[in-house]
DNA sequence: ATGGTTGTATAACAA
């Protein structure tokens, strides 16, 4: 089963590169973020036609996900499922092929000034209530997307730079680590120690790809059983240095299931 | 020296 997760950045405005990337490298699952548009304005048929089921949890000009599946969803999840909690689209989840897969978009935050900051850190902490009141570590399960943060110092290009502003900020880092605490595996990091991959270049900085000037915030997590069959995970950076990229570009993940 | 880009509700924005 080879998975994928991508912060297009609008899908609308992704499509082309979205339509070949896929033909090319034929995910069975594909979880986008910041797809900016609403589910019935979704370019759904042009994904259909590929052979892909859709899970949307979209919303007007922001946020917004999608899981993309060459199998049936079932057991659908959109957002937290909790009155108190605002209702943007952030985290959609679904069962495919007897995996539980949970797509999110965690909250930029801005500035560790703003109350974006603030409600970052309560989005992280709802999520971590979410993930162990309705699932067990020992079950097949996924969780991927932006996460915006860089949780370690050889995730970011100048991690003495960034440390304690948003991204790459401790109280980011403690929320995040209690949430993998869980029973989680950051399979890109298990496959390849090393430092210098990102998955975000920003746009403004100048030959910032080139520079490798980047943040690893896109990550694949897995509990035991699939961190265990996780045979390879990839970034793929031609997608950031293709025609009219997202500033982000994609991971995949491939595993013996 | 605090620049630069992209997508969108075209903004006293968000990323």
């Amino acid at each position: 089963m080879k998975v994928s997760t991508y912060n297009v950045a609008s899908v609308r405005a992704r499509l082309p590169l979205l339509l070949e990337w896929i033909a090319e490298n034929e995910p069975d699952i594909l979880s986008l973020q910041e797809t900016k548009v609403e589910d019935d304005k979704f370019p759904a048929s042009d994904f259909e036609d590929l052979g892909y089921h859709l899970t949307l949890h979209g919303q007007k000009s922001w946020n917004g996900v999608a899981i993309l599946s060459r199998g049936v969803p079932t057991k659908v999840i959109r957002g937290f499922e909790d009155d108190l909690w605002p209702s943007d689209a952030r985290l959609v989840a679904a069962e495919i092929d007897g995996v539980q897969i949970i797509n999110t978009y965690v909250p930029n935050g801005s500035s560790v000034t703003s109350d974006k900051f603030v409600y970052k850190l309560r989005w992280l902490e709802r999520f971590n209530r979410f993930l162990r009141e309705r699932f067990l570590p020992d079950q097949p399960l996924l969780w991927m997307g932006d996460i915006n943060i860089a949780p370690t110092p050889i995730d970011v290009y100048n991690s003495p730079r960034f440390y304690g502003g948003v991204g790459h900020h401790p109280e980011e880092m403690l929320r995040l680590s209690r949430i993998v605490e869980w029973g989680l595996t950051d399979v890109f990091r298990e496959h390849h120690p090393e430092k210098g991959f990102y998955t975000f270049w920003d746009f403004v900085l100048p030959k910032g790809v080139e520079r490798n000037l980047g943040w690893r915030i896109d990550h694949i997590y897995a509990t035991r059983p699939l961190a265990d069959v996780c045979s390879e995970c990839v970034i793929d950076k031609d997608a950031r240095q293709a025609e009219k990229p997202s500033d982000h570009t994609i991971v995949t993940a491939d595993f013996d299931w």
